[in-house]
DNA sequence: GATGAATGAGCCTTCATTCAT
DNA sequence: AATGAATGAAGGCTCATTCAT
């Protein structure tokens, strides 16, 4: 009984080449080959496990898309204080795009030439990815809050994915904890921009 | 002297296609078929005004990054209201979104294939694209603000980008007053979350 | 006014190439490199000119359909003599398998895999083949005869190709006259085989 | 003293997958992965009783030409009268034919990939069933009969196996009796032509 | 300058064959 | 003896780029 599930662990070890590459490259200009080299199996060997390169796609994202799903939940149970709450989500967030980067960013373009039964498996993910957040911020935004819930989910997620993207693309270190209080920092103090009918002249207002 | 500037015509031409095309799909996914096709000339004719495919994607980057920033510079013309200003930055960038999303995206990619020379010309351009908006925040953001300039014209560029994306993508109409009302509320109320030291059930702070 | 009709020449061009490797290999034995090689084209040039292997193969039937349709219009013009008239078609059908030999045994074969528009022109492939045979039959046999036209048409088309394609396959030299006699001879004379009651013991009966 | 001849009994079991296989498909569509499933075994196990695919192939081939000598053997078995032994010879390869259909037209095609060594047991294959037949001709036939024996025997066999092969791609149910006559009826008419010199307006001969 | 037919390198995918179990 | 997961060479097809007109 040595071997545990050995069909799971290959088809993981493709599922982290695939990452690897698709991450880097994105999905058109990512080469099967390459991503057959990362996972150090031969280029026929996915074809045993996805049936293409559009599949493999797929179910990358549904597989990492579980995960950071899981990852909340991990991270936020019995979290109480709604600004805990909230750190906790954009650390967990940051951490994981640390992992799982340009992937998420694919997951918008939109794969236009994919067959409907693949662009309904990409919808289920996206809408899995919006949900985790939106009920977050459920949780957290005062019912009195101006703006709709999914809304600043989505602004939130943004914001967070692309400061990450960037410094990871400069080649930045990022470091977890500072980048996580700048986060927190902004989206508690807002863009004081003083009064609508402020008079020309005042720059700042609070 | 017959026809003047008839060679940047033509290249006008070249590079609105080309727009049309790496927006819907991407840099790798584009064809320069139907680059050519959009554009309204023969396959060739693109190669008489760029030397390749990947020069005519920077190229194209170039040129919009330039029309971005001018548009800001006329847009903020002689507004003074913070809150008006940054109305007007969060406005404008949702129209121009409108018309250019998939394009901005591809911008963070890593195009890992290009050679340096182009590297370096896509370098330039995220680093412009960055400081206009950086530039607008340094003259909104309180001196005592506490997070880094940069890294709030990031997020809010981010956010904006994510949520336009995001309706674009469901095929959903975009009403970009509305919008706009809502990334301001969002922007200057903040997510407000309890202090820190908050006992449990307090939800809101502010 | 040079060249007439080039894209015609060079899909010509083309199907010989294919017409070559088809009837040598059969369909999915014949590989597009070779068929390019032989027709003196790059390989992509193949797929300006047809959609698809399948499609190139499909198309290639029909052309060479019609061209024995003609073949046999322009030999059996003002042919009186049902013996001259057969003995015409026998040739002219032995002259042209000794060009197009293979490619009409691949025709029965099922192209099983092909999608149902290309199974409809395979079909109306086949119908036009036998068509033409069968309406010589029509003119040649008696209206008494015992056995259906389509039936003697198919069968005397079977024997002929079989025999031509053996010759063939053997490398041997065929005397189109000579052959053409010895069909002749087979279905004038039909094979002798003696009364159905005859006592068993006796061998021979004329 | 367990199983006698079991690896016969498994050998035969995959000629049988072969040949359902190579029947349906022809040589090179049939899929060894194919072939495997329908003998019920595993892929590998096809390589402990064949070399390869080529290998499976010829030796079907002598395998099931064994079958059909043995078959008409068994058939001729003490008929006497020509008229008898004919018709038991068509309907015998009717029959033959509705088992192996594909099979015995692949025969034809040039394997020319082949390596000389198969070619050459290609080749005795083929010759064994030309013998058979030519065999019974050669009893049936008038010694003055004006075609030689084995050009006969080749034209009726391509007769036959045409007009099956065509009953069976159309999908239509095969009558061996009635095919049977219609066959004969042909065979010993043969097709009346006139005489070459007849007058215009003569159709029937005999 | 403009064209678009032609090219051929390179990609996704298949499948005969091997080999560790 | 039997298995079937793994392999990798080879095939169909695409598409950036060139060049004769």
């Amino acid at each position: 009984m040595s071997e545990p599930a050995v069909g799971q662990e290959r088809r993981e070890q493709i599922l982290e080449g695939a990452e690897a590459v698709f991450s880097e490259k994105g999905y058109a200009a990512a080469r099967v080959d390459e991503i057959a080299e990362h996972a150090g199996v031969a280029k026929g060997t996915i074809y045993l496990y996805f049936s293409s390169k559009q599949d493999l796609f797929i179910s990358l994202l549904e597989e990492r898309c579980c995960s950071i799903g899981a990852l909340f939940q991990e991270q936020l149970q019995g979290l109480r204080s709604p600004r805990v709450i909230l750190r906790s989500l954009i650390e967990t967030r940051i951490r994981f795009l640390l992992r799982h980067i340009t992937l998420f960013q694919v997951v918008v373009q939109s794969m236009a030439d994919f067959p409907d039964e693949l662009q309904q498996r990409l919808l289920v993910v996206r809408r899995s990815v919006q949900a985790v957040e939106t009920d977050v911020f459920s949780r957290i935004l005062p019912p009195d809050y101006p703006v709709d819930t999914g809304f600043v989910a989505s602004m939130v997620s943004g914001a967070v994915s692309t400061v990450v993207m960037e410094r990871v693309h400069d080649g930045q270190f990022v470091d977890v904890e500072a980048m996580t209080d700048q986060v927190m920092a902004f989206l508690i103090h807002g863009v004081p921009a003083g009064s609508e009918d402020c008079q020309a002249g005042t720059n700042v207002l609070f």
